[in-house]
DNA sequence: TCGTTAGCGGAGCCGTCGCTCCGCTTAGAT
DNA sequence: ATCTAAGCGGAGCGACGGCTCCGCTAACGA
């Protein structure tokens, strides 16, 4: 595999940008023309170097699965139980600021498999610890937490373009519910989605 | 407007049933002509009844939205603080029974809008009730009950086609996170997703 | 029973979109 | 400076899906 000539590298970069820009503001379902466009080339060129509009996608949702790697293992070094809370304020940053591929992320796709599987391995390991320290209700199981994720991207994909952080208002209410019996809620720090906002979305 | 003749009428019926079938299996990208045949009708007479696609989608969406209206009037009916709560489960459970439209269900769209402002008015109601009876915490607002709404709707999304019911433990999951301070958290009835499940959406 | 007309089926039209092809350009090695 | 092959643009091809059109059928009032 030879490197890229200088020129088709720096292309190949502001192909993913612009895509990534393109489909987090129109969906998956804009066309490749407007990619295209939106990177200052031609199609051929999308075409040299990603052979379909599929794998143009993949690579994002591939990069994207490993950058959410790299915030999995940097939430297993917190040792005090707060891993499991951080990594899902994290993720949701992330996927809030790259809306491009949100379902893709998530489901079935041949991109960077390993990822996931080291991702919700983390996943399971940061509960168990917050389980331990007495953080999370001993009934909840680890693929509920894969439900608060699917959740989070739910409500990402619905407001994202309207209220960008109305998620973490959702999660915090989520984890509340996570909390054993007996411990106080803690307060909401993520202001409510205002009516107008909620408004505009449902119309 | 005379009333359609009667074998018109009962293709009617048959298109809007085959269009939620087909919608729910194949997801609204699914082409009109697989409507057609699976109400067993030609093009022409789907588009004789429904001008467009788009109009036999939104014949959909204000069904779905009148039988949601029901619902929300009669947990009105409910005095006792319990409503919001009721309310909740059974839209999910429509939800999860008509999974055709969801998306559209709660987006902007000019079918049946007085419908949607008035389940809206009904919940923001049943949500007052429930705090004063003191079931939920003072500090959640009826946006946040549209998060919870739209997350259900993306958990059913995501999760409908393998797993029907677990948007339920989702959901007791959320409700635990709107109690009061100092109320023990409620058992969990709906059983936890199973990892097989899970991993056969996510891959 | 008979006539009228609403209703029916489905081949095909047309716009859209993913993708290819090929003649020109230019990065980068010698 | 020169050469060559990797890279480039964008017109255009083919498939697909929403929609239309028209000759035939049958419901239903008289």
């Amino acid at each position: 595999m030879k490197p890229l000539r200088r020129d088709a590298a720096e292309n190949r970069e502001r192909l993913l940008a612009a895509a990534n820009q393109v489909f987090a503001d129109h969906g998956l379902d804009a066309g490749v023309e407007e990619v295209a466009q939106a990177a200052g080339v031609g199609m051929g060129t999308l075409y040299r170097r990603f052979p379909s509009k599929q794998a143009l996608i993949d690579a994002l949702v591939g990069n994207l699965r490993l950058e959410l790697l790299e915030l999995a293992r940097s939430a297993g070094e917190r040792e005090d139980g707060s891993g499991l809370r951080w990594l899902l304020f994290a993720a949701g940053e992330l996927q809030a600021a790259q809306p491009a591929c949100l379902q893709r992320l998530w489901r079935h796709s041949d991109v960077e498999p390993e990822a996931v599987t080291e991702i919700r391995q983390a996943f399971a390991d940061l509960l168990a610890d917050a389980q331990r320290h007495g953080t999370v209700r001993p009934d909840v199981t680890s693929t509920d937490i894969t439900l608060v994720i699917w959740s989070i991207v739910g409500i990402i994909d619905t407001t994202g373009a309207v209220a960008p952080t109305a998620w973490r208002r959702h999660l915090e209410l989520l984890l509340a519910g996570l909390r054993p019996s007996g411990q106080p809620a803690a307060g909401l720090t993520e202001p409510a989605l205002s009516p107008a906002a909620a408004a505009a979305i449902t119309g």
